[in-house]
DNA sequence: TGTACATCAGTGAACGCGCGTTCACTGATGTAC
DNA sequence: TGTACATCAGTGAACGCGCGTTCACTGATGTAC
């Protein structure tokens, strides 16, 4: 109970400000080229000073991942939130909503969007378990529940899809319940289709790949969203 | 008619050397780490002779990003080929054939699929108009007779999307009739609807999101892809 | 309340490294007569 | 066929740079008595 010391308050302080400052040059010069230098320099420290805070460059990337990881969520939360409690458009599906927070974060911060999908960082290596399974097990929940809230398991299990083999089926259905485990199996593959697609277009959009579409990329991907919705909804039997 | 001289052709194997040790370099340590230095290590050169066959490093990297994205349409169109030649499954979709060349590529590339899809390059601008466009063009033909061939001009202006705005409508139609502008507005938002949903599942397996799927990710993949084959042509009306 | 000691944030100096690029050169290949 | 000159691939030496990390230090903050 006892408070944190002044000391450790000013570590903290400290602390944050060494990751936004990270924040801020990756923002400028991209992931790969983060400098210890650099994040001093901008502090008005000497590099050294930071190794009192992190042990090398590498932990201080796994944090800023795992932060790029968790913001990611909360924004995507966030906007279904914000939908739910007051709703913009009534016939907007949530999902189209949960979304386009996606998409928005990844376009606002595309340096971090890189840091978390784009190229994996040379000599870094991502914690295997850790937080940033959890946040994104977490976004998964959520675009879970706009997808397939309402049906029932049943229903899940007689989705239409193109036949799944055997080897296949029993895959999926062992995968820890945490995850995807959850969904009978042809969900799951819905899913990761669905997942695909969506991120798919993030990911042209962000590195540039569809800059032909100009000022319409927007309504291309709310469109795609809505179709995304309907195939997938048409694949669900009616109760 | 002249044949080309001895010097000439010495030129041409060795740019050509240089240019398949720079690829050789990024399969080991990833596009951002290319450096002249090392591929001059790796064919027993000084660096600076490198400067006779290329003025800087952005002009090796402008050839590499060119000969890998031809590549890359090389292996789908190979792939399109091959099995129009000797279907090896006549009941398999060829957009399916088309898919898993894009996939198989990028899967045996990754580097490379990297240097065209990955973050983009610090520093580096790719030329606006160029062989890169042509290719990434070629693709998409590619792709899109997969999709749509077969269907008329009528069919495919009728086929069934969310509405589209009337500016995203004239914006679409008056695109470049070599790309996707001889597309009816509603195929061409399918068919970036569908490019994503390729482009995503890929790009997610290439980056290592979808490991947890372990062998599985090629029977998911293409599933996704029979999938997407039945939803876009679910949506284009009868003749 | 004061004193002795431990903790810790920060600095100055330095390390060894690999990088892209430039310059002046040598020697082989090609060309004109 | 031989000779003079131009072209060009390659080297040795050097440039200035920024990087991550280590070490020995100083001075402020916190703690035990």
């Amino acid at each position: 109970m006892s408070q944190p010391s002044l000391r450790e308050r000013r570590r903290a302080t400290a602390t944050r400000e060494i990751v936004e400052a990270a924040e801020q040059q990756i923002a400028e010069v991209g992931p790969a080229t983060l400098s210890l230098r650099a994040v001093a320099r901008a502090l008005g420290m000497t590099v050294q000073a930071l190794y009192h805070y992190f042990p090398n460059r590498d932990a201080l990337l796994t944090v800023l991942v795992t932060k790029a990881y968790d913001d990611l969520a909360d924004a995507v939360q966030a906007a279904v939130d914000t939908a739910a409690d007051d709703p913009a458009d009534p016939d907007l599906p949530r999902l189209v909503i949960a979304a386009e927070g996606y998409r928005s974060w990844a376009i606002a911060h595309p340096e971090r969007f890189q840091l978390l999908y784009g190229t994996p960082l040379r000599g870094y290596e991502a914690p295997a378990e850790g937080p940033t399974t959890r946040a994104t097990r977490r976004m998964g929940t959520l675009f879970e529940r706009e997808l397939f809230g309402g049906f029932t398991k049943a229903q899940l299990a007689a989705a239409d899809t193109p036949p799944l083999s055997a080897p296949l089926r029993a895959y999926l259905e062992q995968l820890p319940p945490s995850g995807l485990g959850a969904l009978p199996p042809p969900a799951t593959a819905l899913f990761m289709s669905a997942w695909g697609r969506l991120h798919g277009l993030v990911v042209l959009e962000v590195f540039g790949h569809t800059s032909f579409l100009g000022d319409h990329q927007a309504e291309i991907f709310r469109l795609s969203v809505r179709s995304l919705l309907d195939d997938i909804r048409g694949r669900i039997p009616a109760a």
